[in-house]
DNA sequence: GTTCCTGCAAAGAGTTTGCACGAAA
DNA sequence: TTTCGTGCAAACTCTTTGCAGGAAC
């Protein structure tokens, strides 16, 4: 997305395009895993694009309230990543970190359960954590 | 469970049973939700029973680490209780706050898709966030 | 010209850690 | 009598907040 296209969608959400939106979208878009706020600040200082951490916080926050970004929280830690059609949670090894996609989280089934209650989902979140093949050795390379 | 009853519980797990941990325990026993480490302390406190915060912390993480305990992660923050047969999640309304057991997690189907890739899994968790049949005002009263 | 946004600095919540003393097996 | 657990204090991580100056519309 060029950033002329990143202003207008920031528009189009009623935020202002400043340039460290800007910047912080093109970090997200970017990347192909999801990112902790400090990932990103550092990803910008090493392109000497000069962030406050503070900002970057605000700024995600924000994106995920419209729903530009998905916010995934792991080990107590937030991530973001943009919004795709379908979002998704992740597997995480706890030897060595690895993230994978977890496709399906079956979250309507739940939905399901919890609407015969008359409660209404608005969020949720999902970690699922464990030994990746690689980890595990079971992979008997 | 006796106090008795308790402190073999605890040294069957290879686990010293101080009174600090049998005190920890009864306070999970004794309540029908989870509970956050600080809850616990205040509790304890308000029976004149003083542990460090640092105890009851270190007391709630070996108990879910020795499977005597189930840690559930909301909103960023710690909640322990007494491990059941079956394990379950929180549906937490946003705006009164309140927690709903959400019994079937489905993590079931999550462990068969991962195991497809030879991933295992060992723990996991759950939480869902909306609004409950009381706050929504879908319950016509 | 407003309104909204940012940087700075500071504080906040929740949790963890090192160490010396003290209690359980 | 050795091993393990606790209290105390301090530190730590991640995140949030108040405020005044500055940029977007």
């Amino acid at each position: 997305m060029s950033e002329n296209n990143i202003k207008t969608l920031l528009n189009s959400h009623n935020l202002k395009a400043t340039w460290q939106r800007v910047e912080i979208f093109k970090v997200l878009q970017n990347s192909n895993e999801c990112l902790s706020a400090d990932q990103i600040y550092q990803k910008l200082s090493s392109n000497n694009i000069n962030i406050d951490l503070a900002t970057v916080y605000r700024v995600l926050d924000l994106f995920a309230e419209k729903g530009i970004a998905q916010k995934s929280i792991i080990n107590r830690k937030c991530f973001f990543e943009l919004k795709k059609i379908d979002h998704c949670h992740y597997f995480v090894c706890i030897k060595c970190h690895q993230k994978s996609n977890i496709v399906d989280c079956k979250i309507n089934l739940i939905e399901e359960e919890l609407s015969k209650k008359n409660f209404k989902v608005l969020s949720h979140n999902l970690e699922v954590y464990g030994i990746c093949n690689k980890c595990y050795g079971g992979d008997k390379r």
